[in-house]
DNA sequence: TCCTGGTGGGGGAAATGTCCGAGCACCTCC
DNA sequence: GGAGGTGCTCGGACATTTCCCCCACCAGGA
């Protein structure tokens, strides 16, 4: 017990892959001499990354975000799509938001800056095999202020309408016209007229151009 | 050096918040027993911890975010604004999106639900004491996918309307009728249908419902 | 029973969308 | 300097749709 929590789990078996010599030379005698990973293969660009992907089906893939043939990204969505069992750790120099945001959609468990010291490594790696995700902690923030930027369904808006109201309210948005609506929901037109007043007159809307703007404000249309 | 590696850093000294006492107590154990963590209080609600923090300026503060007396997430932000040297890691049963948005916006660290091992913990609470974020994987998922459904002006679905007809779509997405557009414009209401047409036609749209759909999307209206 | 929500209809005013044509300003190319 | 293209500006006429105001019926729940 003592034991597994000294070394916070089984030791991963891990994959590198970074095109500069140095780096990835550097990361595998680091990696190397510590007793909390273990290093089975390091690449020098993203076709080789997938390739000693599928030979050793390591634990986590930790890979740099720029090298040549096939970039980080890329191999992070082909190795999670290929290789579920593998996880991926970005460690990269360049830490902007898009690429950020890319590599985790993709699928990364981790995103560390190349100042991140050798335990800060040792712990996302070790995370990302138990399937946490760590994520330097400043880039964390810009993911949080990204995520509540967006607007999740203002129930707020739409409370005094009633559910048919407000299915046709999602219908307008999507651009469809009364007969349309109509015959979606199944329906006479003159059923949907009577809906579409309600809604405009409890909305204070005047027309749909302003009803679909209502609508995506509210969130009910993507 | 591989000392260091093996311990994954300094031990982090750890207060622990939570209602609970089953839970409470049963953290104080199982940590207690562990050497990556050294426990050096338990609070049973947020007033508490933050006493508790203040009188053992504790490199981690794990806290539950259901708690009587302030919960975690006004915590938290206390903690974090009274004493920045003390990180926060969140623990809870309850993970929906809205309180780990809230949780992480206040500055946790973070965000374990208590299906997490003692591993888990472990790692997260020395991670969140060196700088790191640590999320369970479903939970970062969803906070990626809440960071992506922003829309920061899709120049390609702009490309080939001129300047006027942006200008006319972004009116029409405000809610603007014909005529208030002519106003605002200073031109006839015969030159914004033309406007308008041409800008249908270009952008394969049929009417301004349509229209303003397509302005949210191209993110050029909010 | 009353009230709410969903369904249906009619008719008229208003706005919207569609098709023409046309003048003017500005630019580039020859 | 002229020719041609593009963008912005206007106008008319017309069909379609939307919007608004009436009305009514029925089912289910307070």
């Amino acid at each position: 017990m003592a034991d597994s929590a000294d070394s916070a789990g089984v030791t991963p078996r891990v994959v590198l892959a970074d095109d500069q010599a140095v780096v990835r030379e550097g990361l595998v005698t680091l990696l190397g001499l510590l007793p909390g990973v273990e290093v089975v293969g390091a690449a020098a660009d993203g076709v080789q990354a997938l390739e000693l992907v599928a030979e050793h089906q390591p634990d986590v893939l930790l890979v740099d975000l720029r090298m040549p043939n096939r970039d980080g990204v890329e191999t992070t969505e082909m190795v999670r799509a290929q290789h579920p069992k593998t996880e991926v750790v970005v460690l990269t120099t360049y830490a902007d938001d898009d690429s950020l945001l890319a590599a985790l959609k993709a699928g990364a468990r981790g995103f560390l800056t190349k100042d991140a010291d050798a335990d800060a490594i040792v712990r996302a790696l070790r995370s990302a095999a138990a399937g946490q995700s760590t994520v330097d902690g400043a880039l964390q923030q810009r993911l949080v202020a990204a995520a509540t930027s967006r607007s999740p369904v203002r129930t707020k808006e739409l409370e005094g309408l009633t559910a048919r109201e407000v299915e046709v309210l999602r219908l307008i948005a999507a651009g469809l016209s009364n007969t349309e609506i109509a015959r979606t929901l199944v329906v006479s037109e003159a059923t949907v007229k009577t809906h579409v007043n309600h809604l405009f007159s409890k909305a204070g809307l005047r027309d749909r151009a302003q009803a679909v703007a209502f609508a995506y404000r509210a969130g009910i249309a993507e």
